[in-house]
RNA sequence: UCCGGAGUCGUCCAAAGGUAGGACAGCGGACUUUGAAUCCGCGAAUGGUGGUUCAAUUCCUCCCUCCGGAACCA
């Protein structure tokens, strides 16, 4: 079942057209679809979404196929270190366009060329208004526009106007070019929409070449045209564009049946997290976070090093569908799809994250007996490490109660509970400090319980993760929590950065069993008990710092909170 | 108010002129050497009105609500 839904393909509106397109033969049969980011930031789970989407439906033909085209027609803010980002992100995430690399600057001087027809025909003229003075006569939802009083400029004007801009000859806003539609139209789009601006800002890829750049809707279905591209999919704020992403097309000549379609679907939103890149960059510029990629962040980047896997975020994209209506989806459907691929994949070790001594009383000094614990307990194949178990333990302070409530399986005072994998235990005596705090818990242990069971055959209810003080490995341990403590950031007139978690990152210092000592860079693992972590880049031999992606479901904590 | 979209369980997505389905979340239980995972079960929705029809959530009318649009941004 699950293979004939695969074979299927995506189910959603989109690929339904494109399944009934290339069924009625549209195109000539042909199958492409592009994904055109700007590069003015870091891909984010939103474009996830879109990447997922554009790639899945090239894939409903054999033949079909996705390009990647870089939206770079705004050199002000443009850089080529994020294109090469997101290049890397989206070979992550797992995908590839081989040859299929293109930029809508590398259509400027078709676009040109197109321009200066439009001009001939009289469909396009150079406006020599202020910006203001355009706005103004542009009119507004109520008010029809007025024409520009160069509206009616000769083509031989406009044309040499337009290539005195190109060669620089103006200051910027001084002249744009605009196409000559309808300024009585409804639809403000088509109010004469701006063509070209004058920009003297070099571009990172053509340099100084041009001082005009063309306006997104004067370059994205010409650009989708060039490529070939039969469904042009975005986002629904698109939606008001697309009577004019048509009329450019047929302006230039693209007959009926071969212009790209525009389609339009709701962009995804997940709760606690941001997708505006206006925003995320205000995170970074202002020093909220790390960097781009500071784990907390919603960017495939921070994604990777958070500890995601690429799986787990495709398989989230794939869960949450496609429709047109607006949302917010729920962000434990995404930390579902992560835990599921983690859990599957994650080699099993022990750490202590917030330690608290343990000496088992009745154990000779020097003993040492060193288990051979498997990496997955459910597939003895994969492995197993070593973990030496010494009279002297580390056990996690939240899993001690002096006075425990009903219903506590965990360590308490006579309470017998197993150290996993190892032994059984019984706390007989706590210590404390002068502040009454907990500093040691001095046990014994049954010696026939060696491996975690005893032979009279007693259940004992309770485990919990240890690591030998002797053999543990110090690691800083960075506990991260959701970015945002409002499930929609900015929401109606709040500022979202009032809305920042403050425990969004807790840094403590663990004791780790040997083997999770020798891990290296972005591996993967789960603490048993606690959750799942990632060794950071920032790690430095002998000075791991492992990253917590994202913690283990934990149904006592919820029960203790139900009880208050 | 003008133009363009959208309204289905708490959330996201599906279906359909004839018992509205799935996933996540929630709740309950089983199992457990991870209070994890797994398994089983439960509750939960078609914005409103009028109409067409044997039958409307689906088709039509009117209304309501929400989102986007007046950048020389994408």
């Amino acid at each position: 079942m699950s293979d004939e839904l695969e074979s299927d393909g995506p189910g959603n509106f989109v690929a339904d057209k494109v399944r009934e397109d290339l069924a009625q033969g549209k195109f000539g049969g042909r199958l492409r679809t592009r994904f055109p980011p700007e590069p003015n930031g870091y891909l984010h789970i939103g474009h996830a979404k879109a990447i997922v989407l554009n790639f899945g439906l090239a894939e409903l033909d054999p033949a079909g196929r996705c390009n990647l085209r870089f939206d770079d027609t705004n050199p002000s803010a443009e850089e080529a270190e994020f294109a090469e980002a997101i290049e890397r992100d989206l070979r992550w995430l797992g995908y590839e366009w081989g040859e299929h690399l293109y930029f809508a600057s590398d259509y400027f001087e078709q676009l040109y060329d197109w321009a200066e027809d439009l001009i001939r025909r009289g469909l396009a003229y150079v406006d020599s208004q202020s910006g203001e003075q355009i706005r103004e006569g542009r009119g507004d939802f109520h008010r029809p526009g007025v024409n520009s009083p160069f509206r009616e400029r000769a083509p031989e004007e406009s044309l040499g106007l337009l290539r005195r801009m190109r060669a620089g000859e103006f200051p910027e806003g001084a002249h744009v070019l605009r196409a000559k539609i309808d300024m009585q139209s409804k639809d403000l789009k088509k109010r004469d929409p701006i063509m070209y601006r004058i920009l003297h800002t070099p571009h990172h890829r053509t340099g100084d070449a041009w001082h005009i750049y063309p306006i997104y809707d004067w370059a994205h279905g010409q650009s989708d045209a060039i490529e070939g591209i039969t469904h042009s999919v975005c986002t629904l704020e698109f939606q008001n564009h697309r009577p004019l992403y048509e009329w450019y097309l047929e302006a230039i000549g693209i007959p009926e049946g071969e212009r790209p379609q525009q389609v339009e679907f709701a962009r995804l939103n997940v709760g606690f997290m941001i997708t505006s890149k206006r925003k995320l960059a205000q995170l970074v510029e202002e020093k909220h976070v790390a960097g781009w990629d500071d784990p907390r962040m919603p960017t495939l980047a921070g994604m990777r090093r958070r500890g995601y896997t690429p799986e787990s975020i495709r398989a989230f994209c794939e869960r949450i569908g496609v429709a047109k209506r607006d949302g917010l989806v729920d962000v434990t459907l995404l930390e579902h799809a992560l835990r599921e691929h983690l859990n599957a994949t994650s080699p099993r070790a022990m750490a202590v994250l917030d330690p608290i001594e343990v000496v088992i009383d009745n154990m000779p000094e020097d003993f040492e007996h060193v288990f051979s614990l498997p990496l997955d307990p459910t597939d003895e194949t994969r492995g197993t490490r070593e973990v030496p178990l010494t009279q002297r333990l580390y056990v996690e302070r939240g899993d001690f109660m002096e006075d425990p409530p009903k219903k506590w399986w965990r360590l308490a005072p006579g309470r017998e509970v197993r150290l996993r994998g190892a032994c059984l235990v019984t706390v007989k005596r706590v210590e404390h400090g002068d502040d009454g705090e907990v500093t040691r818990l001095v046990c014994e242990w049954d010696p026939d319980s060696l491996g975690g069971s005893a032979p009279d055959g007693r259940k004992v209810r309770g485990t919990v993760h240890w690591v030998s003080a002797k053999h543990a490995v110090d690691a800083e341990v960075r506990l991260y929590d959701r970015l945002f403590s409002a499930e929609d950031p900015g929401a109606g007139d709040t500022d979202f950065l009032t809305q920042l978690n403050p425990d969004s990152l807790k840094v403590v210092s663990a004791k780790l069993e040997p083997w999770l000592g020798t891990r290296e860079v972005e591996e993967r693992v789960q603490f048993e008990r606690v959750g799942y972590f990632c060794v950071d880049p920032e790690s430095e031999p002998g000075a791991l710092v492992f990253n917590r992606t994202i913690a283990l479901r934990d149904s006592w904590a919820k029960l203790a909170k139900k009880k208050g």
